[in-house]
RNA sequence: GCGCUCGUAGUUCAAUGGAUAGAACGGGAGCUUGCGGAGCUUCUAAUAGAGGUUCGAAUCCUCUCGAGCGCACCA
């Protein structure tokens, strides 16, 4: 990766000239092109301390810079008030190419993970209803994180945490709802679920069973809207009711928190010293009534995947859990998690008005409906260009209208585009770059070069909302170059050169749209 | 009351403390007798307010105003 490479030779050149690198050196790619294609403001964070002019730092460290790469650079510049800006070679660019297209599907693989392990709770859910708009906001988000992370060298295990506890607060209600002493979680869609377990729901015997009962079969009708209709494959179904209270995971909990008196008992009920490990407070664990906590099958659930080996664990949860971020940090701390703990808190999906989506009023807006209305490739762009903590309010109508000009079309076309293109000129599979100059073919090479980097940023910070942007960068550089510059003129070799820049965009455009779980058509 | 996340063009959203705040949609004006016009070019318009830190602030700190979400022996 050429940022990687450029931070090296700042830090040799650092070390030659005799600045002490202090803090990380940070090479950035500026808005501006006519400050080149990256820039770096080390010798400004260098001038205070060894209290020297910045721009005396950089002329010293230019210099350097230039006699160990040469070639690399079209030119190095210093500029006010101390930035170093680098311009890459158009020979550099160019030899770029041929890697791109040996490395395929690969290309934009970085190595940051290690092969370690990680673990994506994308959705902790009650099966009392059909997923809704803020779930999807969970589901995709989780599933393209998953990728990157992937991507960037990790092992990644995607799980879905179904809280059907059959002693829970919801799934009782539900079994109230079902056998008609209640109306919580009442919606068509539930109607005409306890309309064809009828017969089943008559042998039963308790409020209890009946929601466990219709809770499995909402559960189904979930689990294959997931696989099928958003095409995330989950690696791991978690049930709260069979994997963690049937397996006795609570209980033994329960008795490794008292053996290591992490737990005492006040008023009646069971408490946790979560005040000890960083949270405000004692939580209770097992109510007076004897019935643990959600929160202790939870701790037994984050136990467990503990106890699995992740090196990485990511809990995505609503902002209406947010409360929970602090326990449950508390908690991994307390059981002395080596690995990383990380909770990310979305911000709630809102329609349009303010309506906020609750399963309990009766018209809600299900995250099929929105999905069978805009499509599911502009539904995943949709939700991934917002970043996670800003409120995201959908306005239905508006995304319905959206979908004939999405701006992810704009993206497919681009890469339909180009497989034309490709089919047209029948292209062989030699390549040859070196004509490759005019400023639209070069901004498309810098373009191509930017991808792993990407990958390694969002790998690193989560904000996935940079892939939706790219892609539109990146097929904006591509129409412009298409616009430009016939790829197929009598102009053999030139041709042959633009057909290998092609086939590297279309590959690096497809692997951003596949990171995105979005399809990367040939035609449209 | 306390905590979390926010407040950016008309609208929906971007912007690892950087140099002229970017897109998309909307609205205005243009472009192609050629590889896909679902494209290209161009104009329009924004950092809620007040202080502070910094060479440099949409970004960090303080306060004010406004929005959403939490603050259970619910999950």
């Amino acid at each position: 990766m050429l940022r990687t490479e450029i931070r090296k030779l700042l830090e040799k050149a650092a070390i030659e000239a005799g600045f002490k690198v202090v803090s990380p050196v940070k090479i950035e790619r500026p808005e501006e092109e006519s400050h080149g294609d990256y820039s770096t403001n080390f010798a400004m964070q260098a001038a205070s301390n060894f209290k020297m002019a910045p721009k005396y730092i950089a002329d010293n460290l230019k210099g350097h810079i230039l006699n160990m790469s040469p070639g690399l650079f079209e030119k190095v510049e210093v500029v006010d008030p101390g930035f170093i800006n680098f311009f890459v070679s158009k020979k550099y660019l160019q030899g770029r190419i041929p890697g791109i297209i040996e490395d395929k599907d690969k290309y934009g693989r970085v190595e940051m993970g290690g092969g370690s392990k990680a673990n994506i709770e994308l959705i902790s859910a009650n099966p009392t209803g059909q997923l809704h708009i803020g779930n999807g906001r969970n589901a995709f988000s989780g599933d393209v994180l998953a990728n990157v992370l992937n991507k960037a060298g990790f092992k990644v295990t995607r799980e879905y945490f179904i809280n059907d506890a059959g002693n829970s607060k919801q799934i009782n209600e539900l079994g109230k709802t079902v056998l008609g002493k209640g109306e919580s979680y009442l919606t068509d869609y539930l109607r005409s679920k306890i309309e064809s377990l009828r017969p089943k729901l008559e042998k039963v015997k308790s409020e209890s069973e009946a929601g466990v009962l219709v809770a499995a079969s909402i559960q189904k009708d979930n689990q294959e809207f997931i696989e099928k209709k958003l095409g995330i494959k989950i690696d791991n179904w978690v049930s709260e009711e069979k994997a963690i209270y049937k397996k006795n995971k609570v209980e033994k909990m329960l008795k490794w928190l008292k053996e290591k008196q992490l737990v005492y008992q006040k008023e009646g009920a069971w408490w946790i010293k979560t005040s000890q490990f960083g949270d405000e407070k004692d939580w209770v664990v097992v109510r007076e009534t004897g019935q643990p906590t959600y929160l202790l099958s939870d701790i037994a659930y984050h136990k467990d995947k503990m106890d699995r080996g992740f090196d990485k664990i990511i809990d995505i949860w609503g902002a209406d859990h947010q409360g929970h971020v602090q326990k449950m940090k508390s908690v991994g701390r307390m059981l002395g998690y080596e690995g990383d703990l990380e909770i990310l808190v979305l911000q709630l999906v809102t329609l349009k008005g303010g309506e906020r989506l609750s399963k309990r009023k009766g018209e809600i807006v299900t995250l099929e409906k929105l999905v069978d209305e805009i499509g599911l490739d502009a539904a995943r762009f949709f939700y991934l260009q917002k970043s996670l903590d800003t409120h995201m309010d959908i306005d239905v109508s508006l995304a319905k209208e959206q979908s004939t000009k999405n701006p992810v079309f704009y993206a497919q076309y681009a890469h339909a585009r180009i497989c034309s293109i490709l089919e047209k000129a029948k292209a062989d599979k030699k390549f040859s770059q070196d004509l490759l100059n005019h400023p639209s073919e070069l901004k498309l090479m810098k373009e191509l070069l930017k991808f792993p980097e990407l990958v390694e940023d969002t790998a690193q910070d989560y904000q996935l909302q940079r892939l939706p942007a790219y892609t539109l960068e990146l097929s904006a550089a591509f129409h412009q170059f298409y616009h430009d510059c016939r790829v197929i003129s009598e102009n053999k070799k030139l041709t042959k050169a633009r057909l290998s820049l092609v086939l590297a965009a279309k590959i690096v455009l497809k692997n951003t749209l596949d990171l995105m779980g979005i399809s990367a058509p040939d035609k449209m």
